[in-house]
DNA sequence: TATTGTTATACTCTATAACTATA
DNA sequence: TATAGTTATAGAGTATAACAATA
Protein backbone atom coordinates (compact mmCIF):
# COMPACT_ATOMS: atom_id res chain seq x y z
CA UNK A 1 0.00 0.00 0.00
CA UNK A 2 1.12 3.26 -0.92
CA UNK A 3 2.02 5.86 1.68
CA UNK A 4 0.44 9.62 1.56
CA UNK A 5 2.70 12.33 1.36
CA UNK A 6 2.72 16.00 -0.03
CA UNK A 7 5.88 15.71 -2.31
CA UNK A 8 4.45 12.90 -4.55
CA UNK A 9 2.93 13.53 -8.18
CA UNK A 10 0.93 11.16 -9.72
CA UNK A 11 1.62 10.26 -13.18
CA UNK A 12 0.18 13.48 -15.01
CA UNK A 13 -1.59 11.63 -17.76
CA UNK A 14 -1.52 7.92 -19.52
CA UNK A 15 0.77 7.29 -21.19
CA UNK A 16 -0.24 3.76 -22.26
CA UNK A 17 -2.50 5.70 -24.71
CA UNK A 18 0.52 6.40 -27.41
CA UNK A 19 0.78 2.55 -27.69
CA UNK A 20 -0.48 -0.51 -28.74
CA UNK A 21 -1.10 -2.00 -24.92
CA UNK A 22 -3.66 1.36 -24.74
CA UNK A 23 -6.62 -1.51 -25.63
CA UNK A 24 -5.87 -4.34 -23.04
CA UNK A 25 -7.58 -4.70 -20.02
CA UNK A 26 -4.57 -6.14 -18.50
CA UNK A 27 -2.59 -3.46 -19.64
CA UNK A 28 -4.98 -0.86 -18.31
CA UNK A 29 -6.12 -2.17 -14.84
CA UNK A 30 -2.73 -2.76 -13.80
CA UNK A 31 -2.50 1.17 -14.44
CA UNK A 32 -5.77 1.99 -13.11
CA UNK A 33 -5.22 0.33 -9.33
CA UNK A 34 -2.07 2.32 -8.63
CA UNK A 35 -4.36 5.55 -9.39
CA UNK A 36 -7.23 4.34 -7.46
CA UNK A 37 -4.76 3.77 -4.39
CA UNK A 38 -3.51 7.24 -4.64
CA UNK A 39 -6.54 8.79 -5.26
CA UNK A 40 -8.30 6.97 -2.11
CA UNK A 41 -5.57 7.89 0.21
CA UNK A 42 -5.82 11.54 -0.82
CA UNK A 43 -9.29 11.61 -0.08
CA UNK A 44 -9.92 9.66 3.03
CA UNK A 45 -6.53 11.04 4.75
CA UNK A 46 -8.96 12.92 6.91
CA UNK A 47 -10.29 9.89 8.18
CA UNK A 48 -7.29 7.90 8.09
CA UNK A 49 -8.81 4.78 6.41
CA UNK A 50 -7.88 2.61 3.97
CA UNK A 51 -9.81 1.04 1.53
CA UNK A 52 -10.10 -2.63 3.24
CA UNK A 53 -10.69 -0.59 6.23
CA UNK A 54 -13.61 1.70 5.04
CA UNK A 55 -14.74 -1.20 3.37
CA UNK A 56 -14.79 -3.31 6.77
CA UNK A 57 -16.45 -0.45 8.60
CA UNK A 58 -19.51 -0.15 6.13
CA UNK A 59 -20.05 -3.68 6.52
CA UNK A 60 -19.45 -4.23 10.24
CA UNK A 61 -22.12 -0.91 10.63
CA UNK A 62 -24.14 -2.12 8.10
CA UNK A 63 -25.27 -5.61 10.06
CA UNK A 64 -24.11 -5.48 13.37
CA UNK A 65 -22.97 -9.17 14.62
CA UNK A 66 -21.47 -10.67 11.73
CA UNK A 67 -18.57 -13.04 12.68
CA UNK A 68 -14.89 -12.06 11.38
CA UNK A 69 -15.04 -14.98 8.76
CA UNK A 70 -18.33 -13.23 7.36
CA UNK A 71 -16.78 -9.80 6.86
CA UNK A 72 -13.42 -11.28 5.55
CA UNK A 73 -15.37 -13.17 2.63
CA UNK A 74 -17.53 -10.34 1.88
CA UNK A 75 -14.76 -8.71 1.05
CA UNK A 76 -12.74 -11.32 -0.19
CA UNK A 77 -9.72 -11.08 2.22
CA UNK A 78 -8.37 -14.38 3.84
CA UNK A 79 -9.61 -14.70 7.71
CA UNK A 80 -6.34 -14.75 8.36
CA UNK A 81 -5.13 -11.56 7.09
CA UNK A 82 -8.97 -9.99 8.16
CA UNK A 83 -7.53 -10.79 11.41
CA UNK A 84 -4.58 -7.62 11.71
CA UNK A 85 -7.43 -5.44 10.05
CA UNK A 86 -9.80 -6.08 13.42
CA UNK A 87 -7.06 -5.29 15.11
CA UNK A 88 -6.34 -2.16 13.76
CA UNK A 89 -10.05 -1.36 13.76
CA UNK A 90 -10.33 -2.15 17.66
CA UNK A 91 -6.85 -0.87 18.69
CA UNK A 92 -8.90 2.35 17.07
CA UNK A 93 -11.71 1.71 19.40
CA UNK A 94 -13.68 1.87 15.77
CA UNK A 95 -15.39 -1.41 16.52
CA UNK A 96 -15.54 -3.87 18.98
CA UNK A 97 -15.06 -8.52 18.90
CA UNK A 98 -18.19 -9.81 21.38
CA UNK A 99 -17.91 -13.07 21.88
CA UNK A 100 -21.23 -14.48 19.66
CA UNK A 101 -24.40 -16.03 21.59
CA UNK A 102 -24.28 -19.64 20.35
CA UNK A 103 -20.91 -20.19 19.42
CA UNK A 104 -17.53 -19.61 21.48
CA UNK A 105 -15.12 -20.18 18.51
CA UNK A 106 -17.09 -17.07 16.96
CA UNK A 107 -15.73 -12.90 17.51
CA UNK A 108 -19.15 -11.09 16.70
CA UNK A 109 -18.01 -7.34 15.03
CA UNK A 110 -20.06 -4.68 16.21
CA UNK A 111 -19.47 -0.77 15.55
CA UNK A 112 -18.64 1.83 18.55
CA UNK A 113 -20.36 5.26 18.58
CA UNK A 114 -16.40 6.40 17.71
CA UNK A 115 -16.80 4.27 14.93
CA UNK A 116 -20.11 5.24 13.92
CA UNK A 117 -18.69 8.81 14.42
CA UNK A 118 -15.84 8.08 11.73
CA UNK A 119 -17.64 6.15 9.67
CA UNK A 120 -19.71 9.49 9.32
CA UNK A 121 -16.80 11.32 8.18
CA UNK A 122 -15.80 8.60 5.87
CA UNK A 123 -18.88 8.66 4.35
CA UNK A 124 -18.41 12.23 3.38
CA UNK A 125 -14.70 11.55 2.45
CA UNK A 126 -16.37 8.82 -0.56
CA UNK A 127 -18.76 11.26 -1.23
CA UNK A 128 -16.34 13.38 -2.63
CA UNK A 129 -14.46 10.82 -4.13
CA UNK A 130 -17.51 9.23 -5.59
CA UNK A 131 -18.06 13.13 -6.84
CA UNK A 132 -14.41 13.48 -8.57
CA UNK A 133 -15.20 9.79 -9.88
CA UNK A 134 -18.88 10.69 -11.38
CA UNK A 135 -17.23 13.88 -12.83
CA UNK A 136 -14.63 12.02 -14.49
CA UNK A 137 -16.66 9.51 -15.86
CA UNK A 138 -19.22 11.96 -17.43
CA UNK A 139 -22.52 11.50 -15.33
CA UNK A 140 -24.43 8.98 -13.12
CA UNK A 141 -25.16 6.75 -16.46
CA UNK A 142 -21.65 6.24 -17.43
CA UNK A 143 -21.18 5.96 -13.38
CA UNK A 144 -23.77 2.99 -13.22
CA UNK A 145 -22.45 1.68 -16.55
CA UNK A 146 -18.58 1.53 -15.26
CA UNK A 147 -20.11 -0.35 -12.27
CA UNK A 148 -22.42 -2.58 -13.95
CA UNK A 149 -19.39 -3.40 -16.18
CA UNK A 150 -17.20 -3.95 -13.57
CA UNK A 151 -19.10 -5.83 -11.59
CA UNK A 152 -19.53 -8.53 -14.77
CA UNK A 153 -15.83 -8.60 -14.89
CA UNK A 154 -15.08 -9.31 -11.67
CA UNK A 155 -18.91 -10.02 -9.98
CA UNK B 1 1.49 -9.87 -5.36
CA UNK B 2 -0.72 -12.77 -4.68
CA UNK B 3 1.10 -16.33 -5.69
CA UNK B 4 -0.22 -19.04 -8.14
CA UNK B 5 -1.23 -22.31 -6.27
CA UNK B 6 -3.86 -24.83 -6.80
CA UNK B 7 -5.92 -24.99 -3.27
CA UNK B 8 -6.48 -21.32 -3.31
CA UNK B 9 -10.42 -20.62 -4.41
CA UNK B 10 -11.41 -17.06 -5.42
CA UNK B 11 -14.25 -16.14 -3.75
CA UNK B 12 -17.26 -17.56 -6.39
CA UNK B 13 -19.41 -14.70 -5.91
CA UNK B 14 -19.45 -10.47 -5.18
CA UNK B 15 -21.08 -10.89 -1.43
CA UNK B 16 -21.12 -6.78 -1.75
CA UNK B 17 -23.41 -6.92 -4.38
CA UNK B 18 -26.26 -7.24 -1.46
CA UNK B 19 -25.36 -4.26 0.75
CA UNK B 20 -25.23 -0.55 0.10
CA UNK B 21 -21.67 -0.99 -1.15
CA UNK B 22 -22.54 -2.57 -3.97
CA UNK B 23 -23.06 1.51 -5.73
CA UNK B 24 -19.76 2.50 -4.37
CA UNK B 25 -17.17 2.55 -7.04
CA UNK B 26 -14.32 2.80 -3.77
CA UNK B 27 -15.51 -0.31 -2.46
CA UNK B 28 -15.68 -2.31 -5.50
CA UNK B 29 -12.70 -0.82 -7.22
CA UNK B 30 -10.94 -2.21 -4.49
CA UNK B 31 -11.94 -5.80 -4.21
CA UNK B 32 -12.06 -6.27 -8.33
CA UNK B 33 -7.92 -5.48 -7.90
CA UNK B 34 -7.43 -8.64 -5.79
CA UNK B 35 -9.69 -10.43 -8.33
CA UNK B 36 -7.94 -9.19 -11.29
CA UNK B 37 -4.49 -9.81 -9.97
CA UNK B 38 -5.47 -13.71 -9.26
CA UNK B 39 -7.18 -14.10 -13.02
CA UNK B 40 -4.12 -12.26 -14.27
CA UNK B 41 -1.64 -14.46 -12.86
CA UNK B 42 -3.94 -17.99 -13.71
CA UNK B 43 -3.93 -17.13 -17.30
CA UNK B 44 0.42 -15.67 -17.60
CA UNK B 45 1.26 -18.72 -14.85
CA UNK B 46 2.33 -20.54 -18.24
CA UNK B 47 4.78 -17.49 -19.24
CA UNK B 48 5.73 -16.94 -15.56
CA UNK B 49 4.89 -13.33 -15.84
CA UNK B 50 3.21 -11.00 -13.47
CA UNK B 51 1.16 -7.76 -14.82
CA UNK B 52 3.97 -5.54 -14.34
CA UNK B 53 6.53 -7.76 -16.04
CA UNK B 54 3.99 -8.19 -18.97
CA UNK B 55 3.70 -4.30 -19.72
CA UNK B 56 7.75 -3.71 -19.37
CA UNK B 57 8.35 -6.16 -21.89
CA UNK B 58 5.42 -5.01 -23.84
CA UNK B 59 6.64 -1.32 -23.78
CA UNK B 60 10.63 -2.56 -24.65
CA UNK B 61 9.45 -4.42 -27.25
CA UNK B 62 7.31 -1.76 -28.87
CA UNK B 63 9.52 0.67 -28.85
CA UNK B 64 13.14 -0.91 -28.86
CA UNK B 65 16.47 1.60 -27.23
CA UNK B 66 14.16 3.49 -24.53
CA UNK B 67 15.61 4.47 -20.83
CA UNK B 68 14.37 3.02 -17.66
CA UNK B 69 13.80 5.63 -16.54
CA UNK B 70 11.35 6.77 -19.59
CA UNK B 71 9.74 2.71 -19.51
CA UNK B 72 8.88 3.40 -15.92
CA UNK B 73 7.16 6.63 -16.41
CA UNK B 74 5.02 5.17 -19.30
CA UNK B 75 3.71 2.36 -16.87
CA UNK B 76 3.31 4.94 -13.60
CA UNK B 77 6.02 3.47 -11.41
CA UNK B 78 8.34 5.24 -9.92
CA UNK B 79 12.17 4.77 -11.29
CA UNK B 80 13.37 2.94 -7.99
CA UNK B 81 10.96 0.55 -8.17
CA UNK B 82 11.69 -0.57 -12.22
CA UNK B 83 15.13 -1.33 -11.12
CA UNK B 84 14.28 -4.73 -9.78
CA UNK B 85 11.80 -5.30 -12.10
CA UNK B 86 14.63 -4.77 -14.55
CA UNK B 87 16.88 -6.65 -12.88
CA UNK B 88 13.91 -9.71 -13.27
CA UNK B 89 13.54 -9.59 -16.67
CA UNK B 90 17.17 -9.19 -17.42
CA UNK B 91 18.20 -12.17 -15.06
CA UNK B 92 15.92 -14.20 -17.35
CA UNK B 93 17.41 -12.74 -20.34
CA UNK B 94 14.25 -11.38 -21.40
CA UNK B 95 15.60 -7.90 -21.95
CA UNK B 96 18.97 -6.21 -22.42
CA UNK B 97 20.60 -2.97 -20.97
CA UNK B 98 22.66 -1.27 -23.16
CA UNK B 99 24.81 1.98 -22.32
CA UNK B 100 22.91 4.85 -24.10
CA UNK B 101 24.33 6.94 -27.35
CA UNK B 102 24.63 10.15 -26.21
CA UNK B 103 24.62 9.51 -22.49
CA UNK B 104 26.36 7.58 -19.99
CA UNK B 105 23.96 7.73 -17.24
CA UNK B 106 21.48 5.74 -19.02
CA UNK B 107 20.61 2.60 -20.02
CA UNK B 108 18.52 2.13 -23.26
CA UNK B 109 16.61 -1.22 -22.94
CA UNK B 110 16.12 -3.78 -25.92
CA UNK B 111 14.24 -7.21 -25.76
CA UNK B 112 16.04 -10.35 -26.61
CA UNK B 113 15.16 -12.93 -28.78
CA UNK B 114 14.62 -14.90 -26.33
CA UNK B 115 12.45 -12.22 -24.70
CA UNK B 116 10.55 -11.95 -27.85
CA UNK B 117 9.58 -15.68 -28.18
CA UNK B 118 8.14 -15.40 -24.62
CA UNK B 119 6.25 -12.14 -25.59
CA UNK B 120 4.61 -13.86 -28.35
CA UNK B 121 3.19 -16.65 -26.00
CA UNK B 122 2.53 -13.59 -23.66
CA UNK B 123 0.24 -12.67 -26.18
CA UNK B 124 -1.47 -15.78 -26.49
CA UNK B 125 -2.31 -15.89 -22.83
CA UNK B 126 -3.30 -12.16 -22.85
CA UNK B 127 -5.75 -13.35 -25.84
CA UNK B 128 -6.99 -15.56 -23.62
CA UNK B 129 -7.51 -13.12 -21.04
CA UNK B 130 -8.84 -10.25 -23.19
CA UNK B 131 -11.17 -13.07 -24.53
CA UNK B 132 -12.41 -14.36 -21.14
CA UNK B 133 -12.69 -10.50 -20.30
CA UNK B 134 -14.79 -10.21 -23.24
CA UNK B 135 -17.17 -12.59 -22.54
CA UNK B 136 -17.74 -11.30 -18.94
CA UNK B 137 -18.39 -8.31 -20.46
CA UNK B 138 -20.48 -9.30 -22.89
CA UNK B 139 -19.12 -8.53 -26.15
CA UNK B 140 -16.79 -5.90 -27.46
CA UNK B 141 -19.04 -2.69 -27.29
CA UNK B 142 -18.86 -3.69 -23.85
CA UNK B 143 -15.36 -3.85 -23.67
CA UNK B 144 -14.55 -0.85 -25.36
CA UNK B 145 -17.08 1.25 -23.28
CA UNK B 146 -15.14 -0.36 -20.36
CA UNK B 147 -11.56 0.82 -21.64
CA UNK B 148 -13.43 4.47 -22.29
CA UNK B 149 -14.74 4.73 -18.70
CA UNK B 150 -11.63 3.15 -17.34
CA UNK B 151 -9.43 5.44 -19.16
CA UNK B 152 -11.86 8.41 -18.05
CA UNK B 153 -11.09 7.48 -14.51
CA UNK B 154 -7.56 6.86 -14.40
CA UNK B 155 -6.14 8.19 -17.59
C1' DT C 1 -13.47 -34.21 11.78
C1' DA C 2 -14.45 -29.49 10.62
C1' DT C 3 -14.45 -24.62 11.69
C1' DT C 4 -12.97 -19.96 13.99
C1' DG C 5 -9.67 -17.12 15.18
C1' DT C 6 -4.93 -16.67 15.47
C1' DT C 7 0.17 -16.54 14.64
C1' DA C 8 4.04 -16.82 11.72
C1' DT C 9 6.08 -16.49 7.32
C1' DA C 10 6.99 -15.08 2.71
C1' DC C 11 6.44 -12.45 -1.37
C1' DT C 12 4.86 -8.47 -4.14
C1' DC C 13 3.99 -3.61 -4.78
C1' DT C 14 4.98 0.99 -3.73
C1' DA C 15 6.99 5.42 -1.59
C1' DT C 16 10.97 7.81 0.16
C1' DA C 17 15.63 9.16 0.93
C1' DA C 18 20.26 9.11 -0.22
C1' DC C 19 24.16 7.78 -2.97
C1' DT C 20 27.11 7.63 -7.72
C1' DA C 21 28.16 8.98 -12.02
C1' DT C 22 27.26 11.65 -15.21
C1' DA C 23 25.15 15.95 -17.64
C1' DT D 1 22.54 22.14 -10.28
C1' DA D 2 19.95 18.61 -12.30
C1' DT D 3 19.24 13.91 -13.99
C1' DA D 4 19.66 8.45 -14.51
C1' DG D 5 20.33 4.55 -12.25
C1' DT D 6 20.92 2.42 -7.97
C1' DT D 7 20.54 0.92 -3.08
C1' DA D 8 18.25 0.59 1.17
C1' DT D 9 14.29 0.87 3.92
C1' DA D 10 9.56 0.85 5.33
C1' DG D 11 4.66 -0.02 4.98
C1' DA D 12 0.65 -2.35 3.06
C1' DG D 13 -1.68 -6.37 0.72
C1' DT D 14 -2.16 -11.19 0.19
C1' DA D 15 -1.34 -16.47 0.22
C1' DT D 16 0.00 -20.46 2.92
C1' DA D 17 0.66 -23.48 6.78
C1' DA D 18 -0.04 -24.70 11.35
C1' DC D 19 -1.99 -24.29 16.02
C1' DA D 20 -5.60 -24.00 20.03
C1' DA D 21 -10.26 -23.81 21.22
C1' DT D 22 -14.59 -25.19 20.02
C1' DA D 23 -18.25 -27.33 17.16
Amino acid sequence: MEKISETYEAPASNALDACAVAQSVAHQLRRAHGQFTHRFLFYFSRVNLRPGEFTALALIAEVPGRKQSEIAAAMGVQRANFVSLTNVLEGRSLIERRNAPNDRRSHALYITPAGASLLADARKAEADFEADCLERLGGTRARDQFLVLLSRLFG
